[in-house]
DNA sequence: AAATAAGCTTGACTCTTATCAAAGCAGGGA
DNA sequence: TCCCTGCTTTGATAAGAGTCAAGCTTATTT
């Protein structure tokens, strides 16, 4: 474990809106976030942009460059950050050496398939109102696995990143924050959101959230 | 070599319609498609379903229940098929020692997550022809790669198969066959498909394909 | 502090795709 | 072979989300 501890030690530091890493670079290492938050995005040739994620402290980036060398998204810091670099090519010799670490990096990946999987569950099937309560609560319940409070939080991303993510545009994310505020399930002010009836919100995506489990 | 030959050797026949593993039963095993199709789907609540995949000749199935020693999805076959199935902890410790086989699970693991990230970006951002128009050409060109025709070939699954992975209605899914083949682009005749402007189908994609490479 | 830019909200209108419905076709089983 | 069932096609209509536009708030720059 010290040997561990010696490989991820180095840590990096980034401001709102630099680059962690872009699509196309060559892959070196994963990134862990330490602090802050950061989106990763696929970009397509005319310019529209893919949101894939949205990682806060404890959440792994740049697993999708291990199969090519080369990074397959941008890395974005939406404040302020810290990451540890994790440098792919001894993490995987430690991970020889040490069973428990091999065994966590194929959990690691496995994890982001099924996250994936319900992003398309999420895209493929839901209303707007579904995918914005989906994500609301998404985002509460990690915040509050983290210590933070659930029901009242910042948004770190703007309403077209939000509405990149869920496959909305930036009016009906705004629209669709109105209409739950109106309904009285939370109060929105700019970045500013507090949940006030979250069962709703849970009610609302009852039926299209995955069957089996988290 | 050949202790990783003792452990894929049994392999297993499935009819059509047969499933795999089913969402939410305990994971022991990874399978490679052998011969036939598969569709990988995940079902929400109140019965949506997702399909995620489609697998054909040497795709692997099951890198979901990796995380959570449970299947996340149903794998089902579309047609009488061959799998090989993979003890995972088995794999798991000849990966420690043949460190090629580790990284060679590293990279399947990190390609699934691209392709995921591939999906998404169609299903966020593309319109129904430009969907259907990045289906075809997948399947073509895995068809290709496989030795088979790579214009003319059979659809394995259902316009509302087709239309789950694309998020869209199977009315839709055959209207959009339909405006194609008016266009002269291909020529449908129930499951069977002719390319015949692969080109115009590949300038309609061109804009929203991922910028760099595939 | 003023000026400017960026992001957000809301309204009016349009367009794409979903929904509902009916009819056609094809393959499998008796 | 014939019938039945399931899949597909096509049309008419409706609903949801997108587009365009204007005004407003907040943040940044000078």
């Amino acid at each position: 474990m010290s040997q561990l501890d010696a490989v991820i030690r180095q840590s990096r530091r980034l401001k709102r809106g630099e680059y962690l890493f872009r699509s196309g670079e060559s892959f070196k290492s994963l990134y862990a976030v330490r602090t802050g938050v950061f989106k990763t995005s696929v970009a397509s040739q005319d310019g529209r942009e893919q949101v894939t994620g949205f990682l806060m402290s404890g959440e792994l980036m740049g697993l999708d460059g291990i199969s090519s060398n080369v990074h397959g998204c941008d890395a974005i810091a939406l404040e302020d950050s810290e990451v540890c670099e994790l440098p792919f090519g001894r993490m995987e010799g430690l991970s020889r050496e040490i069973p428990s670490l091999q065994h966590h990096f194929y959990r690691l990946m496995s994890r982001e398939i099924v996250r994936d999987q319900n992003v398309m569950l999420l895209l493929g099937n839901m209303k707007a109102e579904e995918r914005l309560a989906a994500f609301l609560l998404n985002l509460s319940q990690r915040l509050a696995s983290r210590g933070f409070a659930a029901n009242d939080f910042i948004l770190r991303m703007s309403r077209e990143e939000i509405g990149s993510f869920l496959g909305l545009k930036l009016e009906t994310v705004s629209r669709t924050l109105s209409k739950f505020q109106q309904q009285g399930w939370l109060v929105v002010d700019h970045k500013h959101i507090q949940l006030i009836k979250p069962e709703e919100l849970k009610a609302l995506i009852a039926g299209c959230a995955h069957a089996h489990g988290v």
